[in-house]
DNA sequence: ACGGCCTATTGACTCCGGGCCAATAGCCGT
DNA sequence: ACGGCTATTGGCCCGGAGTCAATAGGCCGT
């Protein structure tokens, strides 16, 4: 009954043991929740003792956080080379690349949406942190708006509120069906579109 | 040095040591992450042993599903007696409760927000949605729109993405300070009245 | 081919937190 | 005062995380 196999241990180059690791270990968070995965778990999909995981990662909570660092990044090519015309179009094309991108990554993106969490953990307020600022960045590129100095301050603030609003409708999308990707899209970009060029006008500046 | 003031055990009421146990769970899962908060934390706090508070709620994490379930809860009084004038007045009135309440119980509410989460937890989620549902309803009834039944749906999953900017643009106004109250009154009445009265209609039905 | 070395990998140990149970001791009625 | 009901506790076991010396995979020089 020849199933012993890779049951010897095998000796690998440090980062590819590492990224091994680190997949198993996406793949792990992505489907149950921070406190019920365990190390063991980890190491036992990756064919590997516990304690290597400990080794290249230090602590669960370090490795989890290279997980959701992972995860955050959002593709620069939702937002590249957009056509010069007008902030609606240049806004509405970014919108759809959205979808495209969340469509074909569904999992994968509602682990990362889903795991953003563990409490109030500083760290991972950081790493958020620093993904909705570069978010943010593309979506004032695309509205052509990223050049606004008086106030620039608040626009990007509602731009990340917007965000989670963008990201809580993705789900209503893709988890409850409640809204199909055309509703997104239209919800999407009026909204963006709205609260640059009417709400952000509208603001008292004190 | 009469230190020793209340090491005797006390014998209290079950109703009333169960709130007490609560009240300091509710505090200690507001300041930390739930990982890092332990049943032993909890109980020397409350100046109780550990075993009682597993005796009273079970299990860390359903005493953690009470912290959260009594979080949630959004008064009332924020969508009660409005006038019976135009939309826009009413959710604007209710924008300017709901705005007043978060700043009165500032930490109470950061710590809400702040822990919605764990990972995957069905259990969370459902208690999510409830809370959501809810506050949901309320808006409807603040915009007028309780009696729409073309694409409900659509509607109340539209206005819980909302609630979500809404979380994101308070946690701007309190943590990051980068937007005011005024900001936020504004912001929040425009775009709730917009996605009710500008995109909705805009969705095709299908 | 083969011995030796570098280091990837491991097993075992300790500590800590959660769940559980029988024993203990407040408090109330009589 | 005392007996009983039950709130409360200490102690047990289990499983997971962090740590370290020991082990062995595989490459290199000979």
């Amino acid at each position: 009954m020849g199933v012993e196999r890779q049951d010897r241990r095998r000796r690998m180059e440090p980062d590819a043991r590492r990224a091994e690791i680190l997949g198993v270990a996406r793949r792990q968070f992505g489907a149950r929740s921070y406190s019920t995965v365990s190390l063991s778990d980890i190491a036992a999909e990756a064919g590997v003792a516990r304690a290597l995981v400990s080794h290249y990662f230090g602590s669960k909570r370090q490795l989890y956080l290279e997980v959701v660092r992972q995860m955050m990044v959002v593709p620069a090519s939702v937002s590249e080379r957009l056509p010069p015309t007008t902030a609606e179009e240049r806004v509405s094309i970014c919108v759809d690349r959205w979808l495209e991108v969340v469509e074909r990554n569904r999992e994968m993106w509602l682990s990362a949406i889903g795991l953003e969490a563990l409490g109030n953990d500083p760290e991972i307020d950081r790493i958020m942190l620093e993904a909705d600022e570069i978010a943010t960045d593309r979506v004032l590129e695309a509205a052509m708006m990223a050049d606004i100095t008086e106030g620039r301050e608040k626009l990007r603030a509602m731009i990340r509120a917007h965000s989670s609003m963008l990201k809580a409708a993705s789900r209503e999308w893709l988890v409850r069906g409640t809204l199909g990707r055309s509703d997104l899209h239209v919800m999407l970009t009026r909204t963006v579109l709205h609260l640059v060029h009417t709400v952000f006008p509208a603001l008292r500046d004190d």
